[in-house]
DNA sequence: GGCGGGTGACTGAACCGCCATTCATCTTAT
DNA sequence: ATAAGATGAATGGCGGTTCAGTCACCCGCC
C-alpha cells in the first residue's frame, strides 16, 4: 500500500534542499534524510534525479496558474486583471521563500528546464497572460494594434526579471511593493493612446 | 612560449560545443578536439570547466557592454538612446547565434552564473540602461517620478526574454525585426503621460 | 655551424572521487 | 504466511583532472 502522499512529502523536502544547497550540490540522500525517508524509497516513487526536479516545477507551475487564472476571474476588466495578475505574481512568490529560490534560479538548468518537459506550463501561463491582453484589445482599453505574443513575453520576462533580482538580492525588500510600479509601466506602454 | 591567443580559441570552441551539446553534456575533451588541442593543454589556460564558462561570459557581456555604451553615445537624446540600445541588444544576439544559445540558455546553470562570478558585469549593464534612464527623466522626456531601478529591469528582463524565446523557439523569425514593438511598448511605459 | 642539453608547452591515457542508482534483505500490514 | 513497501550499503560508470613523458625550440660552447 504506497503511500499516496509521499511523493508530495519527497517535493516538499526537494524544493527546501534545493533552495539551500542548489540543485547540483543536493545529494539524493540529501532530500531523503530531509524527507525522513531512506534515500532507495525516494526511487520507488520517482525515476531520477532529475525526474523530481521535473516534477516539482511542473506541480507548482500548474497550481500557479491555476491560482492566478481563478483570481482574476473576478476581475471586472482586463486592465484590473492585469494588475491582479502582477500582484499576485509576486505575492505567490514572496509567500514561498523556498520555492522561489527553486524556480528563479535552480530551476534553470539549461537545456532540461526551458526546452522539453516543462514547456507546456510555462506556454499556458503565457496563454493566460495573452488572452488577458486580448481582451483588453476588445475592450478598446489596449492599442489595437498591439502585437500581443510580443506583449505577453514583455510583461512575463518584467515580472521574471524582477522576481530574480528580488531573490538574488537575498530578498532584502518586499517583492509585492513595486507589483505597481511594473504595473504602471506596462499598462501605460500597452494603453491606448 | 605560450601561445597568447590560445585562451580565446579555447573560449570560441567553447561556445561552439556548449551551443551544441549544452553545457552539462559537453566534455572537456570535446572543447579540446573542436579547438584542436589535447585536454590537458586546457588546463594550461584555465583552472577547471566552470572557469571557461565564466570566463567565457565575462568576456562577452564586456565587450557586449562596451559596444553598447559606445553606439548609444551618438544618439542625441534618452529616447533614442534607448531604441538603440534595444536594437543593439538583438542585433547582438541574432548576429552570432551560437553565442546566443549559450547566454540565453546554457549560462544560467543556477547559483554560479547569477551570484559571484558574473554579478559584476551583469550589473554594469544594469548601470548602462539606470543611467541612460536618469537621462531621460533629467530631460523631461520620461516621468519625473518614475522609479529606475525597477524600470531598468522591466526593460532588461523584457529583452532577455524575447531573446531566450527567440533562442527557444529556434530562431524562426528575426528577433531585430521584434525591436521596435519592444521599445514603442517599454517607451510609451515610462513617459511623461 | 653543428652539437648537447635545458626549458617549457603540449599530450592523452589513466586515475580516482563522487554520487545516482540498485537490490538483497528486512519490516510491517493483513 | 505472504506480499508489498522500505531500507541503506554496495556498486558502477562517468568524466574532470592529473602528470609522466614527448617534442620543438633556443642558446652557449666547441
Amino acid at each position: 500500500m504506497r503511500d499516496p502522499d509521499k511523493p508530495q512529502q519527497i517535493i516538499d523536502a526537494a524544493v527546501r534542499v534545493f533552495a539551500r544547497k542548489g540543485y547540483y550540490n543536493a545529494r539524493v540522500s540529501d532530500i531523503a534524510k530531509e524527507a525522513g525517508i531512506a534515500a532507495g524509497t525516494i526511487y520507488l516513487y520517482f525515476r531520477t534525479k532529475d525526474d523530481i526536479l521535473v516534477t516539482l516545477f511542473r506541480e507548482k507551475m500548474t497550481e500557479f496558474v491555476g491560482t492566478v487564472r481563478k483570481a482574476i476571474a473576478d476581475e471586472p476588466d482586463a486592465v484590473a486583471k492585469l494588475r491582479r495578475l502582477i500582484h499576485l505574481h509576486f505575492e505567490l512568490l514572496e509567500g514561498r521563500p523556498e520555492l522561489a529560490e527553486v524556480v528563479q534560479v535552480e530551476q534553470r538548468q539549461g537545456q532540461k528546464f526551458f526546452r522539453g518537459a516543462s514547456a507546456h506550463e510555462i506556454s499556458s501561463y503565457f496563454a493566460l497572460i495573452g488572452s488577458v491582453l486580448e481582451e483588453g484589445v476588445a475592450e478598446g482599453r489596449l492599442r489595437p494594434t498591439l502585437p500581443v505574443k510580443i506583449a505577453t513575453k514583455t510583461l512575463f520576462g518584467a515580472m521574471d526579471q524582477m522576481a530574480t533580482s528580488w531573490v538574488l538580492g537575498k530578498r532584502g525588500y518586499q517583492l509585492a511593493d513595486t507589483a505597481d510600479a511594473v504595473a504602471d509601466i506596462f499598462l501605460q506602454g500597452v494603453a491606448v493612446r
